[in-house]
DNA sequence: CAAAAATGTGCGCGAATCGAAAACATATAT
DNA sequence: ATATATGTTTTCGATTCGCGCACATTTTTG
């Protein structure tokens, strides 16, 4: 079930122990959740996302979210940003604009391609 | 804990039976969740965020992600999408191109502006 | 309006499982 | 080679899960 803690663990150089020990938890806990015989609490596992600083549905292995961008304008779901500073609907909506073009565009290129 | 479940049931006008039907669990386990005497297992709380067509961590109401495009390139962490179709890296590379300059740019008009 | 059905709310219990300590195995460091 | 750190498993008390059941409340139906 938690599959992914492993990978997230180790590509920061932990141990299970110093892991756990930041989660404030028994390294056998912490062991257990890795190994998949021991579930952690809803608390434990968001504590565990922001440790690893993703979400608790990547850490659940869950089909990856697919966020589309139509729908996240005035939507306050997932709020997107560019160093730091979070998108404006303004940017957002330039940006839908501007792929849409390039994308028709580049259907017209291969259309022609295929013509000469 | 799970204090956003009620909306989202509600928002689709179940009752706490039919909802606990469709999670094929008993209601009174279902109320639990609500009431927030309980906590599901994660394949429960899993079920729970497929039947809401939402993020496990919409429903444990973790501070809104925000998604950092510079980080979301070659990451496998969330796939953005536009009309259904998901974005290259390229076309990605491109809007952050294109959103730096005109956020330069706006920077320089404000200065200009400033000055005369 | 009254009866019937559906829904919401809470209790109690057996079963499941959590979290930690401890012990042991294995690997790494000194 | 010995000590120290890390990984892995077992055990156990305490917690709590999930459900059936009962009752209150609301809604529906004739």
């Amino acid at each position: 079930m938690l599959s992914r803690l492993v990978t997230l663990r180790k590509s920061r150089k932990w141990s299970m122990q110093e892991t756990a020990d930041r989660l404030e938890i028994a390294k056998s806990t912490y062991a257990g959740y890795e190994y998949g015989y021991r579930e952690p609490s809803l608390q434990a596992l968001s504590d565990i996302a922001d440790l690893f600083e993703t979400s608790v549905d990547h850490i659940l292995g869950r089909s990856e979210q697919s966020l589309e961008l139509t729908k996240s304008i005035d939507e306050e779901s997932i709020s997107l940003t560019l160093d730091g500073v979070s998108l404006s609907n303004e940017e957002l909506i330039d940006f839908i604009a501007f792929t849409r073009i390039k994308r028709e565009l580049s259907k017209k290129e291969t259309f022609i391609k295929k013509e000469a």
